[in-house]
DNA sequence: AAAGCATAGGTGATATGTCACGCAATGCCG
DNA sequence: CGGCATTGCGTGACATATCACCTATGCTTT
């Protein structure tokens, strides 16, 4: 819905973004707003998770031995480890998870599914992907599902190219400045 | 990054997603994740700015008289109205924009972009627009752009058509139940 | 083995976002 | 004019997210 100031006179150097980009824009945020907002309306209303919630049990439930340390588990859903910190601490509040010391690693936490929360997720999920279909791939026309795979990991790809980090780590220099 | 359990057997009848729909929603999550943080993070530290900041400031900005109601403001980027109103109450304490009761409907708060707002938001634009084109379009292949945007124009479309609610606005049943 | 850096997490403060209500200003109708 | 539903917002409680630090382990190197 915004985030368009990016508009402006089709500047061909450098300045802002011209037409057929700016279009690209805005339909790209009006899509990513709308989008974001219903899943976690639904997920919310339907099986009482945040769409973070199931972005966590998700990430779980498809790790070998449905456990992964909180580093792990960072990297894998693009979040800092602080948050995963925190959230998987509530999470744990609600038995959808538990935590626990690797026995290898005393420094690593054990982030696991536990029984309950693949309940939840397995009760979550198809509810989930019916909406991402019909809120997604409903209106998609077929034949551009190849295009827009193709254009969105181009973007990606790039993006991780010249990406200021890999993903999203918090990272410290090197203990000194 | 995830949210795709929604991948498993290419289930025809209405499971889940079949092959070339997980490849293309496993992507747009990607870049959905990615992007939306490293605008944050380059806002954050460049401008003093957070995203929704940025938001806000650029709705105004193009708002006739830079001003607007804070429903008219929460529909055009697409909030709750309580979000608006705690949002521009936090930025009115940086002298981003200030509200006040119209003078009309005195029910409605207009709020107002300062000249410090607009000077700010003049001054992020350029950092912002250049990230978004080396983020998003800088890989995107220019062939690619139209069918980008064709493809999320229909989602959109779709999304708005069997939309539960237009915008996500809150609601309240008619005074009953 | 001691020094020193690196790695994995946790924490507390603070900024944000959401929900469920509450209240006042308006608009209608009879 | 006297209700009374509607519209536009603000608020408080609570859930989340981010940042800047702090600690405990582990690893390497002398």
């Amino acid at each position: 819905m915004s985030r368009n100031a990016d508009g402006g006179a089709p500047t061909p150097e450098g300045g802002w973004l011209d037409g057929d980009q700016q279009r690209a824009w805005l339909a790209y945020i009006r899509v990513q707003l709308r989008l974001t907002y219903e899943m976690n309306r639904q997920l919310q209303s339907d099986s009482d998770l945040s769409l973070p919630d199931y972005d966590v049990l998700t990430a779980l439930s498809v790790a070998d031995g449905g456990l992964m340390p909180i580093t792990a588990l960072a990297a894998q859903i693009g979040w800092e480890r602080s948050r995963v910190s925190h959230h998987v601490r509530r999470m744990a509040a609600r038995d959808l998870v538990n935590c626990g010391p690797s026995a290898n690693d005393r420094r690593v936490t054990e982030v696991r599914l536990t029984p309950h929360g693949r309940k939840v997720l397995e009760a979550a999920a198809p509810g989930h992907v019916d909406l991402v279909r019909r809120l997604f791939f409903d209106g998609l026309p077929p034949e551009l599902v190849g295009p827009l795979s193709q254009a969105l990991e181009s973007v990606y790809a790039n993006m991780i190219a010249q990406g200021t980090l890999p993903p999203p780590v918090d990272w410290r220099p090197p203990r000194g400045e």
